[in-house]
DNA sequence: TAGATTGTTAATCGATTAACAATC
DNA sequence: TAGATTGTTAATCGATTAACAATC
């Protein structure tokens, strides 16, 4: 009775699908079709089917979808209403922002706490989410049991804390750290912004030399 | 005598395969097989070698590929020498740590100014680089001329000020804020991180109902 | 009812993998 | 020379698009 596993470019869509139905929701638009979502987000209406139909049959023939409805659906996939427990790992710059920027409760997380080596960060918060010394990591995870680590340190040392994490049954990375990391058993999810950074420069050059 | 364009699934590996590289020069290792890379990657040797093909031949049967070299062919052909100015609209939080964060120089960018509203930000700088009044990104893109707009802004804004780049030159975007834009003859390099966040919540949920 | 639009099956397109001759 | 490994062509696999019967 196992369910076809969907694929990782359909997933990845969905969060995008989620934002343009929470704009029309917003904008006090009921209903639309696959041909009309498609014309505002770039895709065709064939690929749009396509990827609900893995999820079930949100729509209607003759009519189109229920935007409401489809929101709510799509945010239920998504697994918005989830509270995932997530620790960070590196209070710096970068953490910093992720910590104030994302709306984890929106997203299915709760940040529950930083880990720094600072000893001046050490007590103080970040968007009321506390800093705690990284000699604490190991009592702080057995006793709050977080799904999730995001690694906002340097690479230098993002393997190693990736490596602790698992240890502690922390199978989860949202990893920042321009590093891949490759580890059984544990999932990653990567924001490579110096790659995004160099196709940016790739693009810009090719374009050029048209 | 135009040349195919390479795939842009292709050119979001470069920067990666750079990385790797690097790594190994770093370590010392003077020659790689295509095998041998594909293993600590996680790729198919024919995909590396499918890969580089685009772009020339950089190996030598029998023998390999040699590092150093390899490594300097793809950062020339990523655009790394060049340097393309760039402003950031936004010196928030995230634009605070993209700024102090990314190396720049290092991926083919100058980073010349930041823009933004609040006036206790205006005159100081991030990372060295200063911060002016958004009322004079007019006049200061039309002097500099950068390529680049870096958007690190809250989404009910991002739209305006895309298209006030649009209409200074500024033709490529790098865009944090949460927000598609679709622009003719603008490209645009998305970094979704509630995207990024939310397909990793899928994930965890659909590994949980295993 | 007639027009619109779904969900799904079939066709096409593109990306990945396999195979292999060339050759270091 | 023999073994290794490339670059490239062919085969396979997966993702996107097109087509259409079902039906609101």
């Amino acid at each position: 009775m196992e369910k076809q596993k969907v694929s990782l470019v359909v997933v990845r869509r969905l969060p995008r699908y989620y934002r343009y139905l929470g704009d029309l929701l917003k904008a006090g638009i009921t209903k639309i079709s696959s041909k009309e979502l498609g014309n505002q987000m770039g895709l065709t209406a064939s690929q749009i089917r396509q990827d609900l139909s893995c999820f079930g049959g949100f729509g209607q023939q003759g009519y189109g979808y229920n935007v409401s409805h489809l929101y709510k659906e799509i945010g239920q996939i998504l697994g918005t209403e989830h509270i995932y427990k997530a620790v960070m790992i590196g209070g710096g710059n970068l953490g910093r922002a992720i910590a104030n920027h994302i709306e984890f409760q929106k997203r299915g997380f709760n940040l529950i706490g930083i880990f720094d080596i600072r000893q001046d960060a050490i007590g103080t918060k970040i968007n009321g989410v506390p800093i705690y010394d990284m000699k604490d990591l190991e009592s702080f995870v057995t006793e709050n049991k977080p799904a999730v680590g995001i690694l906002t340190l340097p690479r230098e040392d993002a393997f190693e804390v990736a490596v602790r994490l698992k240890n502690l049954n922390v199978e989860w990375l949202w990893n920042f750290s321009n590093d891949d990391i490759i580890l059984e058993g544990v999932g990653i999810e990567n924001v490579h912004l110096e790659d995004s950074l160099m196709t940016l420069c790739y693009r810009i050059f090719e374009k050029e030399q048209e």
